[in-house]
DNA sequence: TTGTAGGCGTTATCAA
DNA sequence: TTGATAACGCCTACAA
């Protein structure tokens, strides 16, 4: 591998030119045609490593995400990177098996990498070792997680809203006793999905029934568990709202198992459009976040505070899910 | 950051003999505990950038992907994953949005980084530029992609005989007008599938018929149009193959889209394995890749490479496919 | 077994 | 504008 060492004696010039004109300083017209034929002779490219040494900058920056086969974070996941990498950045994606020791150990390591910052996909609240990783000067973006004792950057979508509206559009079709398959209510997007069906339940004086709040795991196969057990009830519910993909895959099974008919004899209502709507056969209104937009924005931000810009941090995107409303609600 | 140096000062002796420690050579039992305290003290980390510059490797190895929302990648990448994290390497996920020149782009971009090894999802021929890069001494696998010019480690699976064997279980059901929606002629996998579906009806006798025989895209969508078309022929299929998950997704929309009810209209045999199962209303018999095998396969080649293991080289492994059947075949 | 010093490929400072 | 040279943090002869 030719060095900068070797494009400098071909040129006939010092280091230091050749590095300056690397850089983008201006150097002589006569010099830059020699070094620009030397580096195309030696095929010379930079050595992003020892300048990563030198810089402490390696233009990358980290993702953390709980799972990869996720197609919900690997579609935020693509936006981000497409974006980055028009600003000259890449990125190295780090999956952590939903195992909060493991997510310490790969951010660690993406530090020890040198990324220039880091974009989290948290799914627990011990996020302490963002600390210190935020102090050492890396700019922090969480997705789509929130927190009150850590401040960092947040981008959000409006998780309560998103599941009131969708409740409420069953309240308003007479519903009373709708069935809700949860995440764990110690999981920040469950819980916050969970204000919101709590909330328009009050608004509505409509009071809870906690057989119908299936606080459970963002999975398939428990979700799926859930529908059953809400099935089973003595007065089963006459709608369902589930609140991830995961949970909707599960519905969805339990609905081709038991043959429900949607809308006649259950309304239902699922979470993310990622690419199985047109795979089920029965109708489904689903709640739908705006995943390319989430990545640009969580981008955007990081690429703010790389540049050393830190207006008003730490800073909270919201941003609003939209509704697909299919005839999946039936009016009682 | 603390260094060697900062280390070496706090427990009283050089660096040469911190720097030993922490490569596993033998040191005096006294300075150990003095090494260690000091570590501890300034909670000292090796600065892997620096130690790459010097020893020209880094101890993370490069994944190439066609698109990271591609459930089957992903999956062979977390497998692939799993098993370098236990020998200490880890992974650097690039994806090039099925873009060829962007490939080739993302491929440099990962051996600037100094990847120790690469780990190549091609989608296409345009595959040259991983000459120069194996050639430069780095690893190169490739996964479920053949290539006859080209010399390097391959993990493929068995595509020819899993559509052979596929078809073969429709002939054995009587059935002669079979449908095939697949990809592109000029796509490795989607060739090799194509390859196993001739052979049988050769090897039975059954005249091809040029419009039964749908190369298209390995898209939902397109997909979606080729089993339409397949369905209004004059004499439509009595059975249908799709050759990967994306194509099975496409064929499963329609099938809804027309209430076609299976076996009894029409058999199906669909592709991948990937959560789709539990979601369809109907029964699917499905050709399974063994996507963890896969990915500890190419895992443990690169491994052996990366030691320095030439074995056999190049070595191509195939993996066999399972075949899930379910009761979407029917017998005339 | 340990310390010293040179070098890995850059960047950045300082004179010239 | 340029060249020489000292870092950056680590590894590794070589000498002690």
């Amino acid at each position: 591998m030719a060095t900068i060492k070797d494009v400098a004696r071909e040129a006939g010039v010092s280091v230091g030119t050749v590095s300056r004109y690397l850089n983008g300083v201006d150097i002589k017209e006569k010099n830059k045609k020699g070094i620009t034929h030397a580096i195309n002779k030696l095929n010379y490219r930079v050595n992003p490593i020892a300048r990563g040494l030198k810089t402490n900058k390696t233009h990358t920056i980290g993702v953390l995400i709980y799972d990869l086969t996720s197609t919900y974070a690997t579609t935020i996941v693509k936006s981000i990177e497409q974006k980055l990498f028009d600003y000259g950045y890449n990125i190295f994606v780090c999956d952590y098996w939903n195992n909060p020791e493991l997510e310490i150990k790969k951010a660690n390591l993406l530090i020890e990498k040198m990324v220039d910052g880091l974009i989290v996909f948290p799914c627990s609240y011990n996020v302490d070792y963002l600390h210190a990783i935020q102090e050492s000067g890396i700019p922090v973006v969480m997705v789509n997680w929130g927190l009150n004792d850590f401040k960092c950057d947040h981008v959000l979508i409006d998780n309560t809203n998103a599941t009131y509206q969708a409740v409420e559009m069953l309240i308003n079709h007479n519903h009373r006793r709708i069935g809700i398959i949860n995440g764990p209510e110690d999981h920040y997007i469950a819980n916050e999905r969970l204000k919101g069906y709590k909330r328009v339940h009050k608004d509505y004086n409509i009071p809870l029934e906690h057989d119908l709040i299936k606080m459970k795991q963002f999975d398939q196969e428990i979700a799926y568990e859930a529908f059953v057990q809400l099935m089973d009830l003595k007065i089963p519910p006459t709608a369902i709202i589930a609140c991830n993909y995961d949970t909707t895959l599960g519905m969805i099974k339990g609905l081709n198992e038991r043959k429900i008919h949607i809308p006649k004899q259950l309304s239902v209502i699922g979470f993310d459009n990622l690419g199985l709507s047109d795979v089920v056969q029965q109708p489904l209104s689903i709640i739908v976040q705006p995943t390319e937009e989430i990545g640009k924005e969580v981008a955007t931000l990081m690429l703010n505070r790389l540049k050393g810009n830190y207006d008003n941090f730490p800073s909270t995107l919201r941003l609003k899910t939209s509704f697909i409303v299919k005839n999946s609600i039936h009016k009682i």
